[in-house]
DNA sequence: ACAATGGGTTCCAAAAAAGAACCTGTCAAG
DNA sequence: CTTGACAGGTTCTTTTTTGGAACCCATTGT
């Protein structure tokens, strides 16, 4: 499998990964979560080479989770806004934060809590069954070839996924 | 930033991405939760270079996502398999494959469906507050230091995450 | 004795990233 | 009317990572 066919396998794992799945762009996306909006701040913040910074805010724009809004005319500046497709990735987001706050924190602990504003807790992400409400693992699930399944896909299907 | 020192940054996110941010490490990560669990079952499914493959298998065991188990002696042969920390990564998987099911999908479809065992639903999973049960996203959280906070977190920290 | 099997390691070429310098409009100050 | 600053890039060159293929090694089946 090359890097450059990612987008078109039959898998949404690997579809998502043709666009976060390499070492610079989630970290990208973070700030953009934190409102940093500007090339400059972007670079200061995150110590990444300029090129490749603007390789990827080039591919986010392109792929539709950032756009370009102007925020003044002479000299025209753009800054990167999230899209909803943009803001859609929090989840992701909160995933990753959420297991590296309870597998890869030192003894004194997380390093940034997430409060919850409505309730005003501490809070981690808890993923539910969007029908029942139950609590999701990987042992829960089991997978079935979609509509989308090319035929290869159905006959390695059809166990569960643990 | 360099991506050796990625799991010393008081970052959540940037350590979780230490660890799994990079090409291949999901996509082998993916073919575990489908129990492949052979060096050569990970080459034949995912078509990676054998050396990638191999650095791979060895980062995870030694950051604990996998752990090498014999299953046969004379010969003696090893698999991997998740540890409690790797299965811990599977609310990752699913916020990428939900995202990927929503966004990259083409017109037909997502091409593999999750069904939970509990309830007998096709289902994807619904980020909630782990204190009050609410649905979570971007706006409705605020961040704050934690216990691990470095000194100069605290100056940037402040602001919601939208 | 010889090939097959599982699980690697080694070598080389191609692609991607790091780091630093350079370019381009548009102002504003001297 | 020249000099400098600023935002936002682009262009080099050097180092790291990949991709692809070949090779290695212990066992075991024929």
């Amino acid at each position: 499998m090359r890097w450059e066919e990612l987008d078109r396998e039959p898998c949404s794992l690997a579809r998502s990964l043709s666009i976060v799945g390499d070492r610079w762009t989630l970290l990208v996306l973070r700030e953009c979560f934190l409102r940093v909006r500007r090339f400059e701040e972007f670079e200061q913040r995150l110590g990444i080479a300029r090129h490749v910074l603007a390789d990827r805010l080039k591919k986010l724009t392109e792929a539709g989770v950032l756009r370009k809004e102007p925020y003044q005319e002479r000299p025209r500046r753009e800054e990167y806004r999230l899209t909803e497709k943009g803001l859609d990735l929090y989840p992701v987001m909160l995933s990753l934060l959420d297991w590296g706050d309870k597998w890869m924190a030192g003894p004194e602990g997380p390093p940034l809590l997430r409060r919850h504003k409505a309730c005003g807790h501490v809070v981690h992400a808890v993923h539910v069954c969007s029908e029942c409400g139950e609590p999701l693992d990987a042992r829960s699930m089991t997978v079935e070839p979609g509509p989308g399944a090319p035929p290869a896909v159905l006959k390695a299907a059809g166990g569960d996924t643990k």
